[in-house]
This record gives structure tokens, C-alpha cells and sequence, in this order.
RNA sequence: GGGUGAUUAGCUCAGUUGGUUAGAGCGCUACCUUGACAUGGUAGAGGUCGGAGGUUCGACUCCUCUAUCACCCACCA
């Protein structure tokens, strides 16, 4: 390797070099627990949500786990045994689904095919496919320990199921019922609450009059947007208070077409205000109306059923549920029954998968009882136990579990974890690890299980356990002691009740501890007009793409910066121009002083020995150098800092905000003129070095951010073997006191060059013609300051400069003031007095301005006597300060005005 | 109906316990291809911080109300 950088940066080349596949034959990203026990490291854990198995990279993947890279580098870097677990979801409903599709394109169905094969073909699927997403996000160059990649069904993880599942039902937190649940007539399976999303919906409210048997031309007119769901009607429920129907309670009504008698029966729950008051009562189809019928002792009778379609005896049957709605409200009209239609807009709940109306489904299912969970998995996160970032994510899961229900964890489905339950031909439930266990159990071998498999979460919220090998009858190994609870998960918040939730209280149940400490949540990704990405929109743009055009590195960098903690995120490929040209400069400066290294010694071995021995301690500093290594510190603690309150685009900003601005634009300019200048060599080796050395520092603090760069350059610090890493080398640690060691001073410098560049740009001065500068420097420390950096001054602003304590003020002269000092720039036949007088009167403006306002704070009584003395103290020197350039301002104006 | 967050320059956003004349990137204007870098440099124009009130010596920052936008939660047919 030579030891200096290409001269073009190919981040094609580089992340080629330090691919994903050459670090995992190095082991460098795999944790142990014996380093933990015996060598007395501090472990360090990140969760990875796994990705599903059917999925590709997104833009929020590349900010998630671009996040949780960050995290786990750092902490590497700063010594700790830093595990990070990936795997991947077996995702039930969306895996299946993708399955099926595949096979009925070959005119195939499931149903063909039976169980057995059918899920032969799915995990087929799975091997051939399920890989995918792994090998881009290592294309993403994500720090993982590889060897311990799970999939949720795995053996490991399908016998932590189990056994989850027979403790929680042996616990009586489990249990079977005939429930009204939320059914979903295309997946045909039963789903949870939180996979149902409400959406609003224009339906038509239909008004429907039902005879009153005993008072012949009466009737009770009701409102539905439900017509198809009359079949089923047993009731006609009012309000006990409503005096309108009063009377009416105990008569019976006739249900329009079914023909069918029911009571007109008094409930709390019906609203007077609504419709006509009086409410129709359908339990099969409605979970309220169940629970109504439940407390009048009505009959449940069903017409939809599993496909949608209708299943009664009046001749709708078959029909689809919304075509059949269509024909109802047309025949009640034909008999007239109809009263009137309305427009009525509603929120409808549909399938998150499937995106269909979600039916109101009568039938058997298993449930989780949730309270008992929440109340614990509430005190962790009110304890502080367990901390969200951003915090307020708190009020939202605790809404969430102060008004819990249970969860309905079986779905009709194929692929998934098979319920361990076995039925007897009495219909007993026998709940085993094994059909020979639940055989022993029962005590025949005439069994049947369950035909149902589990929610995919139900294996997720075991994740922090199963990736660490729990498996439930094994609850305890290295790995589990070495490294739970984990330290940070790292998610989007749309799976706070999915997942996170749910991981906290199977983490209490099973294991009597929190899962992990800090909660991270992502931003959500939008595009740039703040809409969601979405395939159907279109607007999502391909991150591998992104990664091949701007580079991994830059897309990182990009996303991280723009990516506030609880703020979403609008993103626009051509975004990544920042972090593309971000690593441009890098390289560039990298280069530099690498060129510089080279001309000061020659050869890498010299080079090498002087570093290693290198210490900024011992060196005579620069104004510069020490103006430099103050900010350094500076920054360091900023940037540890923010790690600490996770504030993550926070990092970027500093050491970009660092690089560019200090490092760049004022060090490495004055380092030229160093280098360029009569000082001995030893001083210009131990100015190369302090070069080397913060750029080393730096390439360390990106290198969680932007892997691939760092590695590479890194490399050309010193002679390193490929199997060295950036990624095991020790993060900087701030040192504190360079404020006091007079870093600052060569801030007057550096105004001193923008007021003079400033001059010489208003006034056409051309680039390549040597000015002069004359600097009028009332106090000798000033005056010293400016003569250490006079060839600094002077190459920065192509001056010749003079210093005096109180010179002439040349005749054709611009001038300005800086901190007391007053600087004139002779621009013979160059200025236009017009302007400079022009440019003065500004300045003398907005100083008096600034000067009067001062002043009346100053006079406020209330302001001295309440502001704490420093306060005063501070604005009394500005207002000194001020004064004083005003004065200098006003003089140099006068001059020219006469 | 309840909850959360946002509102600062043309655009995208910083502004961390209230205390310098509110900052950056992109875009824009002018100048510059100088031996690290035009994916660059230097200089410049451009905001009174959604609106109204209040607290305070002092508010972009705290409080109240209000407007607009976004998201989450909610069984009124």
C-alpha cells in the first residue's frame, strides 16, 4: 500500500476493500462472553428488530440500523464487549401471502396442496429468497455478530415459543373463548387490534322501518350503515331514558325480509342522539351489540361468513357482503321498508395486510390475558427502568397500557408456530410441549391439535430472550448472564404496542427483568413533499441504488444528519450531494496532509517512529495549534456528550460542523504557511504529526457514522495490516483547561483575516496583487500576538502587514475594526470613497444601535439590580467594547467625509 | 372526541436548564481554476423566530389562548 491516498476518492473501491465479508473472516464483530466474565469488559448489547424474511431494504431500515451500527461502534470504540444480534422474522400473514401468490400464478392453491407441502414450498421460499435483506444491510456495512443469527423459527426460538406458551396458559394467562374478533375475509384469519387500521370511509347511513307486531301501521324506524347484517338482527335496542320510544319497550318488532319477531329492548349503551334512537341488535356481526345480547340473553345468530360472503337462508347467500348490501337497501325498497338514505362518512377498520374492510367475526380463538403483563411493563417504564428516547413516547404507552385488552394471538393460518394444544374427542384442551406429552396428559392417544398457528409477535416478543438462547427449558447460559438485559433497542415507533410493549412484559414475566435499558425511536421517512414512502406511491427510492451512486458512506452520513431525535424526516436521493461531498473533503484533506507528511519525512518508517513518540503536550504550540487542540476538546465533549443523551444527528453536526469549519478552512491554511516558512524541522515534524494526529481523532469520531472512509484512510495513518481496524482502536476522550491555556487568542486573528479579505472583495482588489494591511494594535499583547502570526496574516489575506501601536491612517485607505484595533488597507486608485464611506456608515449604524440598546439595559434599574453580576459584569464590558469601536468607527468616517 | 409533535432565511433544518447584534446546508449574487479539494475556496444578499396576550430586569427559549399542518389513540350504529 503506498502511503498516500489515490488521488481520486472511489467509494466503489473502498467499500469493496473493507466489505462486510472481509471483517466477518476476521471475527472483528463478534462478542464473547468470557471477555465479559474474565477479562472484566463491560458488555454492550443492541437489539436488531428483525427485518421479515420476505422484505428488501428501505430507507428506514438504512436509518434504523445505520442508528444501531452507530451505537454499537461508539461503544466498541470505547471499550465495551459491544454484541449485536441479527436475525430475521418469519412475518406469518405477509410470508404466507407471498407464497400463495406465487403458487396460484401456477394455478396452484394452498388448499391443493395441504399443509404439509404447502409448507415445504414456504420454506423453500425462505432458503432460496429469506437471505436477501441480510446481504443488504451488510451492504450497508452493518457491525453484527453473524455467527449468532436467529430466525424466529428456528428450533431455539419455535421451543421458546412453546414453552412460553404452555407457562403462560399453565399461569391462567392464556385461555380460549368465543369472541367477537376482527376477521380479515381475504387472509381469512383472525387479527389482532393493533393490525386493524381505522380509516375514514363514505357509506350510506340507511333509515329501515321494522312493523310493530301488536300495533298493526306502527313501526320503529332504525339506522344502519350495515343493511346486510339485518338478517341477523334479534333485537331493537333503545335507551331506557329516551321517552320518545318508552312506551315501545317490551313490544316486538318484525325484522324487513328475515320475517323474524324480536323484542324491543331498553340499553344504556344506545345513544339518543344518533339516527332515530333506536339501534338494531346484531351480535354475531358487531362486538358491541354482542355484548348487549349478552346482557339481554339474546340469541346470536350469523350470516357473513369467512370469505365475506353471505351465509343465510333468505337467498343472499353467496353474495359478496357489499354486493349483498346493495341488493338489501334495493329490496327494502321494493317493500317498502326504506325510509331514507344519507350520506354518511365513518371511520372503517381494515386489514393492515390485505387493506379490506375487517369483518366483525364471531368464533373460538386464544387470547392473552394483558392486564396482569401491563401493570409491571408500566412500572418499568414509569420507573424510569427503562428510558425512551424521545421521552415523550412515554404518555403514549402509557395510554396504551392503562387501556389494554386482550390479545388475540391465534391465526388461521399455515405458516407460523402450531398452537401446542391438543383437543380430546370430549372437546378437553390439552396444552403439552409434544402430542406424547399431551397424549400422557389426557391419558389417550386420540388427539387432535389445535389447527391454528400463533401471531408472528408472539415470537417476536421473545426476541430479546430467544437471540441469546433462551429456549425456556434452558433459561440460563453464558450468553444470557454476559449480556441481558440489552442495552439499547433501536425502532420505529409505529411497533411501540406491536413490539416494544410486549417485549418488556414477556421480558418481566420470563425472565423477572427488563429486556433492555434505552428505547431509541427512529425517525419515520418521508419524501420531500412530507408524504410517507410507499411502493404504491412510487416515491421510495431504492437505498442500494442510492449507496451505488452517492456511496454507503454518504448515504449514512446524509441521514443520520438530517434524521432529528422525534422529528420525521424528509428525504430526497439528491440529499446525499452533502454527504457525498462530506467524504470528498475528508479524502481530500486526508490527502493533503499526508503530502505534507511525505515532504516533512520522507519515508513512512521515519514518519512512524516520530508519531508514536508524539505528544501534543510536549510540543511549543502555534497560536493556531493551540486555538485548534482547544476546539478539538471541545468538540470531543460535545460529541461524547450527545451520545449520552442520544442525540444523534448531533454527532454529525459537531464533527462536520468541526471539520470543515475549524480543521479545514483556518488549520490546515495556517499549517501551509508553516510548512512553507523557516522553522526548523523538528518543529515541522511536530506540526505534521499534531496534523496527523487530529485527523486521526476525527476519522475515529466518523468512523461509527461512515465506516468505510474511515477504515480506509485510517490505513494510511500509520503501516496497518488489513486485518487492523479502525473499529477496535479507542475513542478519543476530551481533555478539558485549553480554554485557560489562551486558545482563543488566535480568534483575533482570524477576524482580523475575514475584515481584510472582506475589504479587499468590496473592493475589487485583484487576487493577485499583494495589498498592504496596517494594523494600529493599542496593546503590546495584541501587538505581539499579531507579529507571532504575521506570515500567517499575510499568506491568509495577501497582505504585506505592518503592526504600530498608533500609525498614520493612510489617505486612500479602507478601514475597519476589529476588537479594538483598527485595520486600514491603502487601496490607492482602487477605492471608491463613495462606497467605503457608505460601508462605514452602516457599520457605525448598527454599532450605535447595538451601543444604545446597551446602554438603556444598562440604565434599567431593574436589569442591574436582578441579573446576576456576571450578567451585568458581561454586558458592561461589551458596552465598553462597543463604545470604544464605535468611537475608532466614527473617526476613520470623519476622515474620509472631510 | 382524546393525545403527541411541529410552525425560525426562497427550500431543508440547528438554536441543550431564558442572558453575545438568531446560525448552518442547499439555492442565489460576485470574485477565484492558487501545488489537498470546483463534489472546492473567499466574500455577500436574505429571517424579528405562525398569531394574540401574559410571566420576567430580560423571551426564539417559560405560561395561556388561537391558527395551520402532521401523526397516534377512540365501539356511537
Amino acid at each position: 500500500m503506498s502511503a498516500n491516498l489515490e488521488k481520486t476518492y472511489n467509494h466503489h473501491d473502498v467499500e469493496r476493500r473493507w466489505s462486510s465479508a472481509h471483517w466477518e473472516s476476521e471475527g472483528i464483530f463478534d462478542a464473547e462472553h468470557f471477555r465479559v466474565f474474565e477479562g472484566g469488559k463491560e458488555p454492550y448489547t443492541v437489539l436488531m428488530p428483525p427485518p421479515n424474511v420476505t422484505g428488501s431494504l428501505t430507507l428506514g431500515h438504512v436509518l434504523n440500523h445505520t442508528l444501531q451500527d452507530i451505537f454499537i461502534r461508539y461503544q466498541r470504540m470505547s471499550g465495551k464487549e459491544a454484541l449485536w444480534l441479527p436475525g430475521t422474522d418469519h412475518a406469518g400473514i405477509a410470508t404466507q401471502t407471498v407464497v400463495e401468490k406465487k403458487l396460484r400464478e401456477k394455478g396452484v392453491s394452498r388448499h391443493d396442496l395441504g399443509r404439509k407441502e404447502f409448507l415445504e414450498h414456504v420454506w423453500k421460499w425462505r432458503d432460496e429468497y429469506g437471505g436477501l435483506i441480510l446481504k443488504q444491510l451488510r451492504k450497508l456495512g452493518i457491525s453484527c455478530d453473524w455467527r449468532r443469527n436467529l430466525f424466529t423459527m428456528d428450533e431455539g426460538a419455535s421451543k421458546a415459543v412453546r414453552h412460553a406458551f404452555i407457562t403462560l396458559y399453565r399461569d391462567g394467562l392464556i385461555y380460549r373463548g368465543k369472541r367477537i374478533i376482527n376477521w380479515c375475509p381475504v387472509s381469512q384469519t383472525a387479527l389482532s387490534d393493533e393490525e386493524v387500521i381505522m380509516k375514514p370511509r363514505k357509506d350510506k347511513l340507511v333509515y329501515v322501518r321494522y312493523p310493530l307486531t301488536k300495533r298493526p301501521g306502527e313501526h320503529i324506524t332504525i339506522a344502519t350503515v350495515r343493511p346486510e347484517t339485518i338478517l341477523a338482527d334479534v333485537a331493537i335496542a333503545v335507551n331506557p331514558e329516551d321517552p320518545r320510544y318508552s312506551d315501545l319497550i317490551g313490544e316486538m318488532a318484525v325484522v324487513p325480509i328475515a320475517g323474524r319477531h324480536v323484542p324491543v329492548i331498553a340499553d344504556d349503551y344506545v345513544d339518543v342522539g344518533f339516527g332515530t334512537g333506536a339501534l338494531k341488535i346484531t351480535p354475531a356481526h358487531d362486538p358491541n351489540d354482542f355484548e348487549v345480547a349478552g346482557r339481554h340473553n339474546l340469541p346470536v345468530l350469523c350470516v357473513v361468513g369467512r370469505d365475506g360472503r353471505m351465509t343465510d337462508e333468505f337467498g343472499y347467500a353467496g353474495l359478496d357482503r357489499f354486493e349483498a348490501r346493495e341488493k338489501i337497501i334495493a329490496d327494502l325498497e321494493g317493500r317498502g321498508s326504506l325510509v331514507k338514505v344519507e350520506e354518511y362518512e365513518h371511520n372503517v377498520g381494515y386489514s393492515e395486510r390485505a387493506d379490506v374492510v375487517v369483518e366483525p367475526y364471531l368464533s373460538e380463538q386464544w387470547f392473552v390475558r394483558m392486564k396482569p403483563l401491563a401493570a409491571n411493563a408500566l412500572q418499568v417504564v414509569n420507573d424510569n427502568q427503562i428510558r425512551f428516547h424521545p421521552a415523550h413516547w412515554i404518555s403514549t404507552y402509557r395510554h396504551w397500557m392503562e387501556n389494554i385488552k386482550d390479545w388475540c394471538i391465534s391465526r388461521q393460518l399455515w405458516w407460523g408456530h402450531r398452537i401446542p394444544a391438543w383437543y380430546d374427542q370430549e372437546g378437553g384442551i390439552w396444552v403439552a410441549e409434544s402430542y406424547e406429552e399431551a397424549c400422557h396428559l389426557a391419558g389417550t392417544d386420540k388427539l387432535v391439535q389445535d389447527e391454528d398457528v400463533l401471531d408472528t409477535w408472539f415470537s417476536s416478543w421473545l426476541w430479546p430472550l430467544t437471540t441469546l438462547g433462551w429456549t425456556g427449558e434452558q433459561a440460563e447460559n453464558d450468553d444470557i448472564r454476559a449480556f441481558y438485559p440489552t442495552d439499547t433497542l433501536v425502532t420505529a415507533p409505529d411497533i411501540i404496542f406491536f413490539w416494544v410493549a410486549r417485549m418488556i412484559m414477556a421480558g418481566l414475566y420470563f425472565r423477572k427483568d427488563v429486556p433492555f435499558r434505552d428505547v431509541y425511536f427512529t425517525s419515520i421517512i418521508r419524501d420531500m413533499t412530507g408524504r410517507k414512502l410507499s411502493k404504491s406511491l412510487g416515491n421510495s427510492p431504492d437505498p442500494l441504488k442510492v449507496m451505488d451512486v452517492y456511496g454507503t458512506d454518504a448515504l449514512r452520513f446524509t441521514i443520520v444528519y438530517i434524521a432529528p431525535l422525534g422529528q420525521d424526516v424528509l428525504f430526497g436521493e439528491e440529499k446525499c450531494e452533502f454527504g457525498r461531498n462530506f467524504a470528498t473533503k475528508i479524502w481530500n484533506a486526508a490527502r493533503f496532509v499526508f503530502m505534507q507528511r511525505e515532504k516533512a519525512f520522507g519515508g513512512m518508517d521515519e514518519f512512524g517512529c516520530a508519531y508514536q513518540c508524539f505528544n501534543s503536550e510536549a510540543m511549543v504550540l502555534s497560536d493556531a495549534e493551540r486555538w485548534i487542540l482547544g476546539r478539538y476538546h471541545r468538540m470531543l465533549d460535545a460529541y461524547h456528550k450527545a451520545f449520552g443523551q442520544f442525540r444523534m444527528n448531533d454527532i454529525t453536526r459537531i464533527v462536520y460542523d468541526f471539520f470543515r469549519g475549524d480543521y479545514c478552512d483556518w488549520y490546515l491554511e495556517t499549517l501551509k504557511i508553516e510548512l512553507a516558512g523557516e522553522s526548523s524541522e523538528t518543529r515541522k515534524h511536530q506540526a505534521v504529526c499534531l496534523a496527523v494526529y487530529l485527523l486521526e481523532g476525527v476519522l475515529k469520531m466518523l468512523h461509527p457514522v461512515m465506516p468505510f472512509i474511515t477504515e480506509e484512510i485510517w490505513h494510511h495513518v500509520l503501516r496497518r495490516e488489513d486485518s487492523e481496524s479502525i473499529a477496535r482502536s479507542a475513542m478519543p476522550m476530551p481533555e478539558t483547561g485549553w480554554h485557560d491555556r489562551g486558545s482563543d487568542s488566535f480568534e483575533l486573528v482570524q477576524k482580523t483575516v475575514s475584515e481584510t479579505r472582506s475589504i479587499r472583495a468590496v473592493f475589487g482588489v485583484p487576487h493577485d496583487m499583494t495589498a498592504s494591511l496596517i494594523i494600529r494594535a493599542p496593546e503590546k499583547t495584541v501587538r505581539r500576538l499579531f507579529s507571532d502570526n504575521g506570515a500567517v496574516v499575510e499568506g491568509l489575506t495577501k497582505c504585506n502587514v505592518s503592526i504600530a501601536e498608533d500609525s498614520q491612517r493612510p489617505p486612500h485607505a479602507a478601514s475597519a475594526v476589529v476588537d479594538g484595533n483598527e485595520l486600514f488597507v491603502p487601496l490607492e486608485g482602487l477605492i471608491s470613497f463613495e462606497k467605503e464611506i457608505a460601508r462605514l456608515e452602516r457599520e457605525v449604524n448598527s454599532v450605535s444601535g447595538y451601543v444604545r440598546r446597551m446602554e438603556r439595559k444598562l440604565a434599567n434599574k431593574g436589569f442591574v439590580d436582578n441579573a446576576p453580576d456576571d450578567v451585568v459584569e458581561n454586558e458592561r464590558r461589551k458596552l465598553a467594547e462597543a463604545k470604544s469601536n464605535l468611537g475608532k468607527l466614527q473617526a476613520n468616517l470623519k476622515v474620509l467625509c472631510n
